[in-house]
DNA sequence: TTGGACATGTAATGAGTTACATGATTCT
DNA sequence: AGAATCATGTAACTCATTACATGTCCAA
């Protein structure tokens, strides 16, 4: 669905496919996760269709590099995709389908299981923080000099700080919770 | 990955794919979608992993429905998903993928892009205070009171309010950087 | 009698995961 | 010498979407 959109966005500048992964790793692992066995053969396909063009290219560091880029029906194909409005209705939050029955383990288990999520919350909330800081840094106009761009970029972060923030209280809501039942339940 | 835990956490009562189907439409839909086509042959696998069996039963309105229904190893395989923690790192939000590359438009179609989003957060979020004024007219226990089970449906949908309002608000946040900047363009 | 909810499936295609296979260059 | 990073791919399998095909029962 959205992986060749992805990686289509990413071809405005040439980028091989390990370079891609690095946008994955870093960036868009928040909401979308890509591995390198379906990136390679996405490209090639992109470039099959003629939405890409490539060219192999010497690297200072390791083998030869295959590097893509957008042709112009390529960057088309890509405006279309925005242009088409929102895709709604297809969210993945395999932690909340979880969640649901969490009541089918133990109180031990299911407290275990929020302090674990809000572990891996509060990671994620230190690395966007982290990406804040290193754009605001980069980039002169931060945040109210921004071109187009870096503003749709900043609006993408916006969300998952908020988003983050919301998860790591929702967290320690449901401890709350399950904590003061546990003492409840007492003699 | 997920739909086959999903309806194995569905068939600790008997239900068919159409019923399950119901709660896609009902509950899930806002963070895991599913079509009838996946369903339905997700179901018969199950019964061949012996997971879950099923049998016949005569409907009042339509023709007659297959039900399935957990075995005790499928209750086991279940459980076991739980306790083996939450599963992070795979969400999916495709409307952020779109967000991240959207200074690629016009600020005009930039501008409709997120009056859409918003309409549809507002919507979902309707829907989602519906379900709460359902829940606490139908268990007397709401929301002190309430079981294990409900519980954690109750933590889910709190999550789901939390991420809709956030959602719109988000949006209300784009639209105003977007306005300001237009008319901060003219002469 | 026609439309809607009830009910179950298959076929073809496309998307995604896991495991494997290979090899260069750089740093310790 | 060994580990980490750079770099590209294939094969087998599983998961998901879209389109199609079929038929019942009920209410307007």
């Amino acid at each position: 669905m959205s992986l060749k959109h992805i990686l289509l966005g990413l071809l405005e500048e040439p980028n091989s496919g390990y370079d891609v992964k690095q946008y994955f790793n870093q960036v868009f692992k928040h909401f979308w996760a890509a591995e390198l066995a379906q990136i390679y053969p996405a490209l090639a396909k992109l470039e099959k269709d003629g939405l890409a063009g490539s060219e192999q290219q010497a690297s200072d560091k390791g083998p030869t590099r295959r590097v893509y880029k957008r042709t112009a029906r390529g960057t088309r194909a890509h405006k279309q995709w925005l242009k088409n409005g929102p895709i709604v209705g297809k969210d993945r939050l395999p932690y909340l389908t979880q969640t649901f029955f969490l009541g089918d383990i133990p109180a031990e288990d299911r407290l275990q299981f929020f302090r674990d999520l809000r572990a891996h919350f509060a990671a994620e909330l230190v690395e966007l923080r982290a990406v804040v800081t290193h754009w605001s840094g980069e980039d002169p106009g931060y945040p109210d000099q921004m071109d187009e761009v870096s503003q749709a970029q900043q609006f993408t972060l916006r969300l998952g700080l908020k988003k983050m923030v919301t998860n790591v209280e929702w967290c320690d809501e449901c401890i709350a919770v399950i904590e003061s039942r546990a003492a409840g339940d007492g003699p």
